[in-house]
DNA sequence: TTTCTCACA
DNA sequence: TGTGAGCA
């Protein structure tokens, strides 16, 4: 038998900051490239509020991987002829959304009578 | 070289 | 929204 103690360093870790989405950062030409935008619109999308980068050394803003995903689900909402606002709003409404069903289900976890 | 901010069209 | 200048 194979004794399983040889292999497994560490690339596999479940527990890793690796493996956090929030770990890993990419730079503003990274991003661009990978979301098929310009580094001044990412920047746009940052001084609107609508993402919020975290900075590194001299400033440079980083976005993790939760960052990219959020910035792909903006850029499908200005494609589809939404403004920077409106999308700021849409995901202000989907955020309450998720706050209210969490509450929602706390209720009804407690036993209380949920009323509509 | 890349990214930064600021400014203009 | 895209591009340029000047800087770190």
């Amino acid at each position: 038998m194979m004794a399983g103690s040889s292999d497994k360093g560490s690339a596999t870790d479940p527990s890793s900051p690796l493996d956090d989405g929030s770990a890993p950062f990419f730079t503003i030409g990274q991003v661009a490239q990978i979301l098929g935008l310009q580094p001044a619109a990412l920047r746009r999308l940052d001084e609107q509020d609508i993402v919020s980068p975290s900075r590194s050394d001299g400033g440079q803003r980083r976005y993790s991987r939760d960052e990219v995903e959020r910035l792909r689900e903006v850029v499908e909402l200005t494609e589809s002829g939404i403004t920077l606002p409106g999308v700021r709003e849409v995901l202000a409404l989907r955020q309450r959304v998720s706050d209210l069903e969490d509450e929602l289900d706390e209720l009804r976890g407690r036993g209380h009578d949920v009323e509509d």
